[in-house]
DNA sequence: AGCACTTAGTGTCAAAATCACACTTTTTTG
DNA sequence: CAAAAAAGTGTGATTTTGACACTAAGTGCT
């Protein structure tokens, strides 16, 4: 290893987007920094790689010691390394997306866990490092993803309304969709399944609830299909 | 930096996957290794990112010192960092491809351009470390970015006629487009300018040479449009 | 000069996907 | 029982895709 000695004063750690969506908005879970630099200031949670791990265990590991969450979805984006991006020293970072069920959240005992909040993906302005172009690029990756890939169901309960679903497409795309084009399409790909009930308790005509058919997207998937919303 | 102290040994480098056309073929540049570990396999250009150096230009550096090459369209694709994957301690790689008009590569005079060759994508079976996985990761976006924006005149001349485009089309996607279907897309993009002269000395009606119009392009790709080949 | 050959380039039409909008249905609430 | 509210459906005009046959413009051979 003695060629690499000019090269140990680096180090690379994960920093992970972790979406989740409220039946309105879609949200990030950020944590408030305790320390400088960027004392009290939003940040992406995320740690320094340890050596004998795995990139994505490693941000798996940031997620799970943060929400108590295991067998998230989850998926690298870009890798940020800029010379002067942070302030202690030459630390890169590879982002990580992570999609999770916002009602399955609950706070951890972890320490750094009660400085936790979700935010308004759209209302975020600015954030400590180069967090915010982190942010950018990972919300901009969901939107090409879930155009192409049914992704969208990691953020719903496992059973949905047709509408909630679309409402969840809306928020990501932040643009409206037709109702009767966008349940025409959905039902078409057959990743959902009549799940023969309908909501209960609501003050108009009841939805039909919906499961996720993970059974037929695995089987395409490994076929190479094509979503396109 | 006191709290870094345990993750300084590790490294991190750049790999770099060169592609070209050379009328028929998708080719990768590649160099035989000249030392262990595995020696005489066929690797990816690569380096190990300098302590001041953003990722990159360090991808940029290793492909100017391979090729002589500059200002060549250069993406990020994704960061390979297992454990094991390098057999000289932790070393993670962020992956680039970039393109180049292969016409315009000639052998530098750097010692390790000896050793460079030009390889058809499709033949490749395998690389020393984990680039043939990464080569795989890089053609994979490579396929799906050719089909949303326009980057495939990075690979060709500055004039081309459309068959030569719709080639190197099928070369890239490994399938047969329809000629007539293909130029009504490619022309009704507005992306190639007719240059009012033909090709010379063949033997048989010859073709309309065009041009990358690369003002239209620039402006449409800030409008954040859409290609869809 | 004329005909065969080769690749460039065009016309056209059926089928499929997209888009827009109005309509009907089923439930709760007052 | 009527009004409100959201669920869910029918339909047709428009656009895009896809397939295929055709015409055009050169070279080269006889």
């Amino acid at each position: 290893m003695a060629e690499y000695a000019d090269y140990r004063s680096s180090a690379f750690s994960v920093d992970n987007v972790i979406f989740g969506f409220d039946e309105a908005d879609l949200k990030v879970l950020l944590i408030k920094r305790g320390a400088q630099p960027f004392h009290g200031m939003w940040a992406l949670p995320g740690d320094l790689v340890h050596s004998d791990e795995d990139l994505d265990v490693s941000c798996a590991r940031v997620l799970e010691e943060l929400t108590g969450l295991k067998n998230v979805y989850l998926e690298q984006v870009a890798t940020f390394g800029k010379v002067g991006r942070h302030p202690m020293g030459r630390v890169i970072t590879i982002a990580y997306y992570s999609l999770v069920k916002i009602s399955d959240y609950t706070v951890t005992p972890a320490s750094f866990a009660q400085r936790a909040k979700w935010h308004s993906v759209a209302k975020i302005e600015d954030l400590a490092f180069d967090h915010k172009e982190i942010l950018d690029a990972c919300y901009a990756k969901l939107k090409r993803r879930v155009r192409t890939q049914p992704i969208g169901f990691e953020l719903l309960p496992p059973r949905f309304t047709l509408t909630e679903i679309q409402h969840l497409y809306e928020a990501i795309l932040e643009e409206d969709i037709e109702k009767r084009n966008f349940r025409k399409k959905i039902l078409a790909m057959d990743f959902v399944i009549d799940s023969q009930e309908s909501q209960e308790g609501v003050a108009h005509r009841p939805a039909r609830l919906y499961e996720f058919n993970s059974v037929h997207y695995k089987q395409l998937v490994a076929e190479g299909f094509n979503f396109k919303l």
